[in-house]
DNA sequence: CAGAATTACTTTCCGTTTAG
DNA sequence: CTAAACGGAAAGTAATTCTG
């Protein structure tokens, strides 16, 4: 939306309520002048805090969606995660016995959400809730939905259909490897062996012959085959560091030998 | 004249620099 | 890398001017 399209919406729904400027300006705690700016699509002189001050006094809710060179920046982020989920899943194709359905979708006792991919081991009925992160932040409140996930699992894959009982429900956590990832893991190592006690080595022969409820906690790259190959910069989510091109005082300095290509910045 | 727009001035914020 | 200090820029408001 422009600035002037959403500066008439504000006078739209202003004037449709009957409110002068200063009345407006009054329930969001702003300046007329502000309310006028605004209305003229002058926003380059009004911070984002009165903006949402005075669109929620008219109960609009502001959201700033970000584009670059007209896609949508949501998608861009979440294509790491999609690249996880496809290396995931080539992976568990591959599995005897297993069947998985990916991006399950609930809405059970006030609670909702969505499993990345949820797998059942036909044979011994064994349900795996299988989490994907692109990156770890908030550990508590991750382990706190993944067990969300793992209480509602069962309920959920008997609805469907896909399994009338379950022997048991695991979790596995894959998270994307970078050593970003790999750090904050080990500085809570206790908490998440704790909840997770596998790794990726020890999932594999569980997922072989699936035995009682257990967690795992494995990092994964996108060119993963499920051996040891190396991680992938496909999905590295955040943080890369960013070189500066050295400066011509620091490009002459004799720090490396190969000065001999020194190249001009354009 | 009421309500909207603009101006003049004060306050707050933000980037830069410096120090630890 | 973080915190503090500082100065300039931007934001906010009250006062003023404009307009239908």
């Amino acid at each position: 939306m422009t600035d002037q399209r959403f500066g008439a919406v504000i006078r739209f729904l202003r004037i449709r309520r009957r409110w002068r400027q200063q009345d407006l300006a009054d329930r969001a705690r702003v300046s007329q002048s502000v309310v006028s700016r605004m209305e003229r699509g002058h926003f380059g002189s009004v911070s984002l805090d009165k903006i949402r001050a005075v669109a929620a006094a008219l109960d609009i809710r502001v959201d700033i969606n970000a584009r670059w060179r007209a896609g949508d920046l949501d998608r861009m982020l979440a294509a790491g995660h999609s690249a996880l989920h496809e290396a995931v899943a080539r992976r568990l194709l591959h599995l005897d016995g297993w069947e998985f359905a990916p991006e399950v979708s609930f809405s059970k006792f006030g609670e909702r959400g969505v499993i990345d991919i949820l797998a059942w081991h036909v044979a011994s009925t064994s349900l795996l809730v299988i989490e994907l992160k692109t990156e770890l932040v908030d550990f508590n409140e991750m382990l706190g939905t993944l067990d969300r996930k793992r209480r509602l699992a069962a309920e959920i894959a008997r609805e469907r259909g896909w399994l009338e009982r379950a022997a048991s429900v695991s979790v596995w956590l894959i998270v994307a490897d970078s050593s970003t990832s790999r750090r904050r893991a080990a500085d809570h190592a206790t908490m998440l062996r704790a909840a997770l006690p596998l790794d990726g080595r020890a999932i594999r022969s569980w997922l072989a012959r699936p035995g009682s409820a257990t967690g795992c906690l494995s990092f994964w790259s996108t060119g993963h085959a499920g051996t040891g190959t190396p991680p992938s910069a496909l999905i590295r989510s955040t943080r890369h560091r960013i070189r500066v091109p050295p400066t011509r005082e620091q490009a002459r300095t004799p720090a490396r030998p190969s000065a001999s290509e020194a190249p001009e910045a354009p």
